[in-house]
DNA sequence: GTTATCGGATAGTGCAACTGTCTATACCCG
DNA sequence: CGGGTATAGACAGTTGCACTATCCGATAAC
């Protein structure tokens, strides 16, 4: 197909498609002369995936880049994890944590086996010391519920990566899975806390 | 305190904080004087607050400065609540959401207590609509687990601000827990993955 | 053969979040 | 009490990102 069908189809402009082009975040088509070329399905499926990472996921056009890299290339699927993990996780600087904080991290994750410089040890700490900061009472009571959430997540996480038969599809999985499944936990809490909301303090008649 | 002062212990620069200030984002200090302002402890406090919602939280001044509103102002929980989810939750076009999508939100949601305009609804189903575009197999292993862990998350939120015991504290958590609550979420799956992909796949001598 | 479209290069746009400069004061230390 | 520094407020400038527009020579479509 040419530029003009892969831009209508995928609902991209034109001029937008080029720039993904020269970004190298799209794979140059099939040439034919030298101002010609041919693009195939597996492109359009990568402008969906693009949009889906930039739009649904709010990935910069960077980070997009970075995911999809570790899509092509066929790293282990522990590398994979990591380098999608990265990517979605905002640097953080050091300073902006405090020690308590990621000490009180590290007893919440006790029994776990996750290494120093996982990346959501420290953005959890910085959350926590966020909190701190604001002079927040006491949240012993609060953040536990989420690491047994976030374990519960990331079971079915593996599950799904472990129902995927080739490996592309695993490596797939796990990018798209990490970078969509944010968006997918926040929505599905927004509704689960109407829900909880109205069920505990206008509880439909019974 | 002056603005020095305010400017070197918040470690934010005096043009930042001026330009929150124009901004609206930081009430004015008291005047004394044509160009001489104090500022209290409450200042330096919301410009904690601020950057907790801009860097942490990822907001925009322009979403920062709704939430905040929605803190000082005294509407009720539940208004704050849906002030706070739908500054969070990106605009979603309605045309980038398949109907089959949100029918399935629906009968994931089926039980649950959700109008049909809460943020959070249409930003699922924006999700599974990506993974559909996508050609990902069936999802229905994947995203219950997601729902269920969403709810237990809701309780906790709840829980947490039914043990504020003022109007204010508890107005307070449903801004910044709604908020700092994805991101704390997201680190927590973080780790999480880590740890239960270590436990499958290379697990510790026993 | 003429009109439309193409790839590629380059420049420009719009927005968000600052950052820097300027001016007329006011404070503060010696 | 005087000179250096700080201040509020106005406004222009900067940076980075994600596009978007224009132009060119070549090719395709009718």
């Amino acid at each position: 197909m040419k530029m003009a069908l892969l831009s209508s189809s995928s609902g991209i402009a034109v001029a937008t498609i080029k720039y993904y082009l020269r970004e190298g975040l799209l794979p140059a088509g099939e040439r034919h002369g030298p101002n010609q070329a041919l693009y195939g399905p597996e492109h359009l499926r990568r402008l969906r995936v693009i949009r889906g990472l930039l739009d649904v996921g709010g990935l910069s056009i960077a980070a997009a880049h970075r995911v999809i890299d570790a899509i092509d290339s066929d790293l282990g699927l522990a590398h994979t994890f990591e380098i999608a993990q990265r990517t979605v996780s905002a640097e953080i600087e050091p300073d902006s944590v405090s020690p308590a904080s990621v000490t009180r991290v590290d007893e919440l994750l006790s029994g776990w086996h996750v290494s120093p410089d996982n990346p959501g040890r420290l953005a959890a700490a910085r959350v926590l010391t966020t909190f701190d900061d604001l002079g927040q009472p006491d949240l012993s009571g609060w953040v536990p519920g989420y690491a047994a959430a976030a374990l519960a997540v990331a079971e079915a996480d593996l599950d799904e990566i472990d129902a995927r038969d080739d490996r592309e599809s695993k490596t797939e999985m796990v990018v798209i899975g990490t970078v969509l499944g944010d968006a997918l936990f926040a929505a599905l809490r927004r509704a689960a806390q109407e829900h909880v909301s109205v069920q505990r303090y206008s509880p439909p008649s019974p």
